[in-house]
DNA sequence: CCGTCGTTTCAGAATTTTCTGAAATCTATG
DNA sequence: CATAGATTTCAGAAAATTCTGAAACGACGG
């Protein structure tokens, strides 16, 4: 491996980190090489930057790509294809949001939903639907909410966030004004 | 491994996804376990259900209290120690996100903090740097959000689940009033 | 103290995952 | 349609991880 300390620094804790993350460690160094670089660049630029082999690469690419996590670029006059990751970070944000779901969530909220339609045959497998339930009632909520603030375009979205915990101050504000309106209305 | 049905394909599940979620196999079965089970259970127990080693299950069990996923129990009249999950999925909620987060955010952001911090020495560097920078702005707007709303009690979470993407008609509510009571003031 | 019951540690075996190099496949162009 | 450049596949090597059984450890009652 040759790059600038910087980052290199940065290539190699993705790296690590990849582990934790559920994605190998090379997966885990193309994508923050290509995050960092200031331009598109193909396998053999990866194999020369990372030095891992090149299959090993081209495996990397594939794995990212079904994670939708880089995008193919075509530079003129040049057969061979390039690699970049999406440009805005928000972006970067939503597809790892939505792919960790699809991976990690939906299928247990399947396999959940199955059970939960079983006639348990026994006082412990009642317990266990009634718990089984209640994770299935929490991961549901958690969805919804979900699907529903992907949706948002990315400036509601920061005002959301920087908004916080103040939210429900908001909230608290609204419940007040449903109710003068609601007396007012019964006078 | 000899549990009633729906029970057993809970456990297995878990034991699937564990590795989706950087736990291993065992680890995942005895959560599950310990989850839908309608008592604590001790090792033993847990070693005749699952049918793996007793070592296993003591690695096992040792690295979910890490995890703040289980808890010791003691059983009156019983030299052994006993375990459980938390009895509210909300909590389980919060300590996966806690953990998580502590694994597999905080790290990553210390090291973006630092390269931050360093002299870029080229502009392959510089661009790098930029880059970093935002994706430590997104991040760190992440984790203050979070850090918001944890403190929140569960009721409260449950309103704001259940607002979901309408929370923004509340933010153009709010901006309408403020506008009014500005101009009202400017007046 | 000693013996018993229960838990933990740890070195190596078993398994799984990751990585490589060689061969196969693909594709644009002369 | 042959060829050269580029990419992918795949079987086995290498590395990492998970799991086990044996031994060490700890604590409590006698």
């Amino acid at each position: 491996m040759n790059l600038p300390p910087l980052v290199q620094s940065f290539v190699l804790h993705f790296g690590e980190m990849g582990s934790r993350w559920g994605i190998n460690r090379t997966v885990g160094q193309i994508y923050a090489l290509l995050y960092v670089s200031p331009r598109p660049l193909c396998a053999d630029d990866i194999v020369d930057a990372l030095g891992v082999s090149r299959s090993n690469v081209s495996m990397g690419l594939r794995e990212l790509q079904a994670w939708n996590l880089v995008l193919l670029r075509h530079i003129p006059d040049d057969r061979r294809d390039h690699f970049t990751t999406p440009e805005d970070v928000w972006q970067i944000l939503r597809v790892l949001a939505e792919e960790r779901k699809k991976r990690e969530v939906d299928p247990t909220l399947s396999v959940l939903r199955e059970l939960l339609m079983q006639k348990p045959g026994s006082e412990v497998e009642q317990h266990a639907q009634a718990r089984m339930a209640e994770m299935h009632g929490l991961i549901e909520r958690l969805t919804t909410w979900y699907e529903d603030v992907k949706r948002l375009e990315t400036d509601r979205l920061t005002a959301l966030l920087a908004l916080g915990a103040r939210v429900t101050k908001l909230l608290d504000a609204k419940d007040k004004v449903v109710g003068l309106v609601r007396r007012k209305k019964e006078a």
